[in-house]
DNA sequence: GAAGGGCCGTACGAAAACGTACTAAATATT
DNA sequence: AATATTTAGTACGTTTTCGTACGGCCCTTC
């Protein structure tokens, strides 16, 4: 037997189910690396799987002309995948590796069975898909009403919150496409950022040193899609 | 029998519907108002209504401390209260009529009862949910790589569908709003693509008059979502 | 038909961010 | 150890958008 138990497993999602959904899904899940680079689900292509994310950071994605924009991001949290929980298996976005680390993942069919059977695994997923709404909503707040040093708190702050640790392994050049900024401009914001004792910041990796001020920096485009996934999983 | 017939019915998630599902909501199904400024959905507030809108405009916004900020839109093509179809009936966002108009509003218990008993309802309703998931992706584009001549093209463009009358009832103020400039940049804005012989403006109404060209302007941030929206209500 | 309020046009200095190009440092490669 | 490659830092003129303020127009209301 080398299906995941309940309690060897890390995504949120699949801890809250309770154990007759695990039980439904714990048979087809496969834990799976995630390899930085690695394209989960390709855009318009069919979606084979659903990965519930264990370790690392999955980005959506848009590719457009003026190159990749970030819709949204994914942790330990969450689940990639999430156009198979709204009853398609496609989508124009992809999803894509940021931060290695590890998933769980699940066939497509798999996933649509449990959701035809069980409404309260419909449940669990639909309100994780609210979630993730609210959490672009929340980026289009940061992209319009903030400066680029804001909006890299605020990324900082979402990635440290689904990464689960102080040392986020990120580039400049990565940052500058999440943030949809040119590259020197994420290196002044760092160095700004890095001034004010918030990070520190080496090649290739940031480490948070003061989150509550970078709370402050982010304003309110931080904690709402917070506050709301924990009211999803908690509170019904 | 008042109760709204498949034939009479403008909108096209109701009309996309199998007879067996448009029964299961005809009868609870009622013909209301929109009134402009009306709000459907208030912030952190039980959702009591779905409503299916027939004509006008509804936005979905965020109140923030920097002021309101357009996440999504609707109009006779969608739905009102998607956090109903994802398991819950309350979110931080708000709806708000920004153009008059009516809809069919139908009780969340009834639309809940609905979902639960009929998974080709779920389909219907979820992929509608996708598709407004592709539509704010769209949005985070504009925003990231237009200007805001682009953005109000786009803006403009995506209302023309909504609203299916090429007479807009739209005021700087509240264009400024929705795009998130200041308000003399609309005005900037509307000459320029009222020079260009792209729409035409007076007090209050801006009027379309050249389409293709407006979706030149917008480039790849229009049109994405719309294709999604037609596949994923006829593909399956 | 005068008054007032909402809507629109215009102007101008300031700030943020851009595009681009080039240098420097750290890590990989051989 | 020498060299290539990736990542980071710096500079500078340009563009976009901002904040703010004020004047004019249309339309309602009295």
């Amino acid at each position: 037997m080398s299906q995941p138990q309940p309690s060897t497993v890390r995504n949120r999602l699949l801890r809250a189910l309770g154990s007759d959904d695990f039980a439904r899904l714990a048979l087809a899940l496969e834990r799976v690396p995630l390899t930085l680079g690695d394209i989960l689900i390709g855009p318009h292509r069919r979606i084979a799987y659903a990965y519930f994310v264990e370790e690392g950071i999955v980005s959506v994605v848009a590719d457009t002309a003026e190159g990749r924009i970030e819709i949204g991001i994914t942790g330990f949290e969450g689940l990639v995948g999430t156009p198979l929980v709204l009853s398609t298996d496609r989508t124009p976005h992809m999803a894509i590796v940021q931060v290695e680390g590890a998933a769980l993942r699940l066939p497509a069919d798999a996933l649509r069975a449990a959701l035809t059977d069980s409404p309260t695994l419909r449940g669990v997923l639909g309100r994780y898909v609210q979630s993730l709404i609210v959490q672009v909503g929340q980026t289009v707040h940061a992209g319009r009403d903030l400066t680029v040093e804001g909006r890299l708190a605020h990324w900082i702050l979402m990635t440290h919150d689904r990464l689960g640790r102080d040392e986020l392994p990120l580039t400049h050049e990565f940052l500058s496409v999440m943030l949809g900024v040119r590259r020197p401009g994420v290196t002044a914001a760092t160095h700004t950022l890095e001034g004010n004792g918030l990070i520190t910041a080496r090649r290739g990796c940031i480490t948070v040193r003061d989150r509550e001020k970078l709370e402050e920096m982010a304003g309110d485009t931080y904690g709402v899609a917070e506050a709301e996934y924990e009211r999803l999983l908690t509170d019904e």
